[in-house]
RNA sequence: GCGCUCGUAGCUCAAUGGAUAGAGCACUUGACUACGGAUCAAGAGGUUGCAGGUUCGAGUCCUGCCGAGCGCGCCA
């Protein structure tokens, strides 16, 4: 029995207790929670349900408890029901019901922890969208990791989901950029307000390289050839590293484009149209204070052009005409101001703020022997995506990055991520999945079959507590997806991992799964190998989900 | 000054208003002629920054204070 079939015979049977004593059944939540208690003395599983409904009722929690346990003992399934503390009821299962678990997950197979919670609903995911003018940095990094692990969690439970990296290809940064690679390509040194980093060198002489006379142009050309060329190579650079890191983007938008069809500026017209924008000091105002923001906007500036949000305007009524139900934009901390402000700007196109989700990521400092490194070796300035992946690989550095909330500040302890002992997790949990590779290997070659029909398998036979708490853990990856998407918080998937990964290893201590010796193989055998695939099928579920790989050997 | 995020074991971090706040590391002590010991078991480690409040119940929600990070531009 799952813990979803659980909680519906749990409400069910209250329901007909409530009925048979002439109470109202509305006083029952929709839903039903059967939690997995902390400690085994509680039961299999627990519900507070008494505790949430005796109060409407006008029942004593207790009482109420009581008569719920009596009629709960007799069901299908049901081992035990008991009433403890002020009014939870505590569940034990039949081991063949419990059991019934593996078969499920066997069947789903790859789509087994999948659901349908976000069922037809489009959603527009924008994450990283660094500046071109260098490599991504470790803020960028994080959300590669953590935004791409969301899509697929939002996948997982029906979402249509659109990853998007919004390209800020217009405006004075970019000026910038351009001036420094014409410096670097002089000989120059780079400007004050320039990048540094070795980086623009090698661009600048790529540019060369492709342009030989680019530097005898006249200015306005010359710039002009390194805008296009150098924005390119280093777009380019940008999205291989994506690649290379396992995170590719679906659209990669850019704000020029913005520009350039008069999608901006028929934005702004709509907006003074509904009377939203105001002129003072020669400059154009939102009156975003009145959709929630502290202060007002300029959108366009004095000399008459556009601010960034401009931008941001455009692009969020282009993302809702392209159909999207729901927009999460994902930022650095430094970022934050934005989130009232996007808002308001929805909420001035008379379209509801809610559509608009911004996740704001904490910082990520790396530790090297106790101390953090800040220094770049190839962009001279701050540590980039390339840095963290040739310290540690790009299985460890994308699960380092999720597995903690993007709302905590997060170090990374370099020394830890590239050990290849158990207290580095990724390989914790790698490990779980390789040596159940093996075991199954093993199996095939002792002639035991791994795959058997679900009628032949007897899976009453896993009353040990270790295979319990296994199959309990397993039962928990539906609920533990969905709620990761709910709370957009990948991180749940992870950390679910590693207590599934503990879980199968304290199995694996306790129960021996395949015959030694000349012992032939059991119907226990069987039910093992059927626990074993179904753990395995489980961790390449949810590292799937993390982008990270599930390796046969290691 | 205002705003956002955070404050949990020595360290890195979990915990969707539930019962005795959990893992890993580090520390102490054990388990390999057995399917991968890259594992497992046991011990020790806490006033969840402080003070109030809400309720059957608060690490979680509310208020105030203390501390840290980050913001508060006609930059992008």
């Amino acid at each position: 029995m799952t813990p979803a079939a659980l909680a519906d015979l749990v409400r069910s049977t209250a329901v007909d207790v409530l009925v048979a004593r002439g109470l109202d059944t509305a006083a029952l939540p929709a839903t039903v929670t059967v939690e997995r208690p902390r400690h085994p003395e509680h039961g299999d599983y627990a519900t507070n349900l008494a505790l949430q409904s005796a109060k409407k009722l006008g029942v004593n929690p207790r009482e109420l408890a009581g008569w719920l346990a009596e009629a709960l003992s007799s069901r299908e399934g049901i081992a035990s029901a008991e009433v403890a503390g002020p009014g939870f009821l505590n569940l034990r299962l039949a081991a063949d019901a419990q059991g019934q678990v593996v078969r499920d997950i066997l069947v789903r197979g790859a789509d087994y922890g999948r659901g349908d919670r976000y069922a037809g609903l489009k959603v527009n995911l924008e994450f990283v969208s660094a500046n071109p003018t260098g490599p991504i940095h470790l803020g960028g990094t994080r959300w590669a990791a953590v935004g791409d692990a969301l899509g697929r969690v939002l996948t997982a439970e029906g979402a249509e989901v659109t990853r998007e990296y919004y390209f800020n290809d217009a405006g004075a940064q970019i000026d910038r950029f351009v001036r420094s690679l014409v410096a670097a390509a002089k000989g120059e040194p780079i400007p004050e307000d320039g990048y540094g980093g070795a980086y623009i060198a090698d661009i600048a002489a790529e540019v060369l390289r492709r342009e030989p006379n680019a530097l005898d142009l006249p200015a306005e050309q010359r710039d002009e050839t390194f805008r296009q060329v150098g924005v390119g190579l280093m777009f380019a650079q940008i999205k291989r590293s994506l690649h290379e890191f396992g995170t590719d983007f679906d659209i990669y938008f850019h704000e020029d484009s913005l520009h350039k069809s008069g999608a901006v500026e028929q934005a702004v017209e709509e907006l003074k149209k509904h009377n939203h924008l105001y002129l003072a000091d020669g400059a154009w105002w939102l009156r975003s204070t009145e959709f929630g923001d502290d202060k007002d906007r300029v959108v366009i500036k004095s000399d008459g052009s556009p601010a960034y949000i401009a931008g941001d305007i455009a692009y969020l009524r282009n993302k809702r005409e392209r159909g999207f139900d729901l927009c999460i934009y994902m930022l650095g901390a430094d970022h934050h101001g934005y989130i009232a402000r996007l808002k308001a700007v929805a909420a001035a196109f008379d379209d509801d703020p809610n559509v608009v989700e911004v996740l704001i990521g904490q910082m990520v400092n790396l530790l090297k022997d106790g101390k953090p490194v800040r220094m770049s070796k190839r962009a001279g300035t701050v540590v980039t995506m390339e840095d963290l992946v040739d310290a540690i690989g790009v299985d460890a550095a994308r699960y380092a990055l999720i597995r903690s909330s993007v709302d905590s500040a997060l170090d990374i302890d370099l020394d830890v991520w590239t050990r290849r002992t158990n207290d580095n997790p990724v390989f914790y949990v790698q490990y779980a999945h390789a040596r159940l590779s093996s075991l199954l290997r093993h199996a095939t070659d002792l002639g035991i079959p791994t795959e058997v029909a679900p009628e032949n398998v007897d899976f009453g036979l896993l009353t040990h507590d270790r295979e319990g708490d296994l199959i309990r853990t397993l039962g928990e990856f539906p609920r533990v997806v969905a709620g990761s998407a709910e709370l957009r918080e990948p991180h749940r998937i992870a950390r679910y991992l590693e207590e599934l990964a503990s879980a199968y290893h304290k199995f694996y201590d306790s129960c021996r799964v395949l015959p030694q010796g000349d012992e032939p193989a059991t119907p226990l055998t069987t039910a093992r190998l059927q626990l074993c695939a179904a753990a395995r099928q489980v961790l390449a579920n949810g590292l799937g989900l993390l982008g990270v790989s599930a390796p046969e050997r290691m």
